[in-house]
DNA sequence: CCGGACTCCTGTGCGC
DNA sequence: TGCGCACAGGAGTCCG
């Protein structure tokens, strides 16, 4: 469940790996995972889809990062952008690829060379929640699609998040989900900093005061800061370029802990769903507030 | 307009 | 030991 911090602490190993290397062939092995807009183009052969588009014969010169998407810079333009979803890996390997090297739900291999060396960047996706979108400039990625997220987690300000809850009557969790009005933070982070800033995750967006909304801002950033610096969190699946695990689920005081003590108070964690995810939270340290909170429409009975 | 439910998908871990 | 099922959930879509 890659989120921000995992995609930023891979954005930083893939730099040394990925910048100033050519890529000299593409291999797309599952076609559904290179999603809109098309690739138009098809390679001399005929049939499959284009290498060009893919950055086939172009040097990485650019590795960017919006909210839990990454995207990889040609010089002759092309952005390539990357999206994990649940279970999506991107693994640099040596060439030739031994056998043993190539995961199962591999679906697309670059394969890159500089002046002495020659490696591999697979992406790897068992679930396919994740994707490759092709754009032939990074304007135009960020025109067409980034021009969607919200403003970046990492260095949200409280008045950007006031403006993104502002008139928004739905639990603040449900909000800070929503990549259109923030981008970057996922089930686990959104629980961690809604635990930090001491708010209840059923709270009505609009019912937050300019003091929580500054709590809450800064302990995004500080959450995510602090996330990035383990090397992310690893539930299952996340491993960044060089195949290494993080440590930053170590650090996370409610996220997978519903029913165990608060690390702050000792009062056993409450457990809930909001928007069909799981959400863990401290009923004593993040208290409710009655009136501000979005009732659960199960609970309107008599 | 809004919010909830459903969909895609596979690996894991549990209960029986 | 093995089977079946619930669950994990990012994000798009659909429907009331």
């Amino acid at each position: 469940m890659p989120e921000l911090p995992e995609i930023e602490h891979l954005r930083s190993t893939l730099r040394p790996a990925l910048l100033g290397r050519t890529v000299t062939s593409v291999k797309v092995l599952r076609h559904d995972v290179i999603r809109e807009p098309a690739t138009e183009a098809t390679d001399d052969r005929g049939g499959t889809p284009s290498g060009r588009s893919l950055l086939a014969s172009q040097r990485i010169v650019g590795l960017e990062r919006r909210g839990k998407q990454l995207a990889i810079v040609g010089d002759a333009g092309t952005a390539i952008c990357i999206h994990l979803g649940m279970s999506g890996r991107l693994l640099v390997r040596p060439q030739p690829l031994p056998v043993d090297c190539v995961p199962p739900h591999t679906h697309c291999i670059w394969r890159l060379r500089d002046s002495h060396r020659r490696s591999a960047l697979l992406f790897v996706d068992p679930r396919r929640f994740g994707g490759i979108w092709s754009f032939p400039s990074l304007a135009s990625l960020f025109e067409q699609r980034w021009r969607r997220l919200g403003p970046d987690a990492a260095s949200i300000s409280a008045a950007q998040l006031r403006s993104a809850l502002r008139q928004v009557q739905r639990p603040v969790k449900a909000v800070l989900l929503d990549q259109s009005k923030l981008a970057g933070l996922g089930n686990i982070y959104v629980d961690e900093s809604l635990f930090r800033a001491a708010i209840h995750p059923r709270r009505s967006a609009d019912s937050l005061s300019d003091a929580e909304l500054r709590r809450l801002a800064r302990s995004i950033r500080l959450v995510l800061l602090q996330a990035i610096q383990a090397g992310g969190s690893t539930i299952r699946d996340y491993v960044d370029g060089n195949g290494r695990a993080g440590a930053a689920q170590a650090r996370h005081c409610v996220y997978g802990r519903g029913g165990l003590p608060c690390l702050a108070c000792g009062q056993a964690l409450a457990a809930d769903r909001i928007l069909q995810r799981t959400t863990v939270f401290c009923e004593h340290c993040q208290p409710t507030g009655e009136e501000m909170m979005v009732k659960k429409a199960s609970l309107s009975l008599r």
